[in-house]
DNA sequence: CTATTTTATACGGATAAGCGTATAAAATGA
DNA sequence: TCATTTTATACGCTTATCCGTATAAAATAG
């Protein structure tokens, strides 16, 4: 399912749901990373102040990735998720 | 159309095309932005050393939207647009 | 309730992102 | 071709991201 995600707080809630759902704790998402437990925390609660390329490191050992489109479109199926 | 994108580069080349087809420079999107043209030829040319801020705020200002997905999935919809 | 695990936060230090300013290089247009 | 616009890059500076380390707070398990 696709997340849509205008925020650094969106994007850190993603991030925190896909963790959880692969049953790691922040410390071990940041060894596999090479990122501190503390770095994880600070991106999963939404910290703006970030580099991109943390983030990236993090969707990639998580196996998400980004697309990006045209804001507000949501296509049918996407509104079907919702209910 | 949505476009997948696992690191700094892909990005990169999004926003170009979208700003490109906006019409405008990247002076002047940096100043709608508040940032300057430099940062925005960084973005641009796929710097991975960018904060997550910088990237939001210019997709922000060109109208885009980050989804994160699994990796690799591709609907049948998006297929069709590579033909 | 208690022990353990997990998450949030702190401090000082190193590196680097973005700034203003400036210019070189490349692309566009007349 | 020549002028103009656009894009890429440079230097010094300020700020803040992430580091290691450590601990407090919260959540989970027994």
């Amino acid at each position: 399912m696709k997340q849509a995600a205008r925020n650094a707080t969106q994007i850190g809630a993603i991030i925190r749901r896909a963790r959880r759902k692969a049953g790691i704790s922040q410390t071990e998402l940041g060894i596999r990373v090479g990122l501190r437990q503390a770095t994880i925390s600070r991106l999963e609660r939404g910290e703006p102040a970030m580099r991109l390329q943390t983030l990236l490191d993090v969707l990639s050992a998580l196996g998400l990735e980004i697309l990006i489109d045209r804001r507000g479109r949501r296509s049918a199926r996407d509104l079907e998720q919702l209910f």
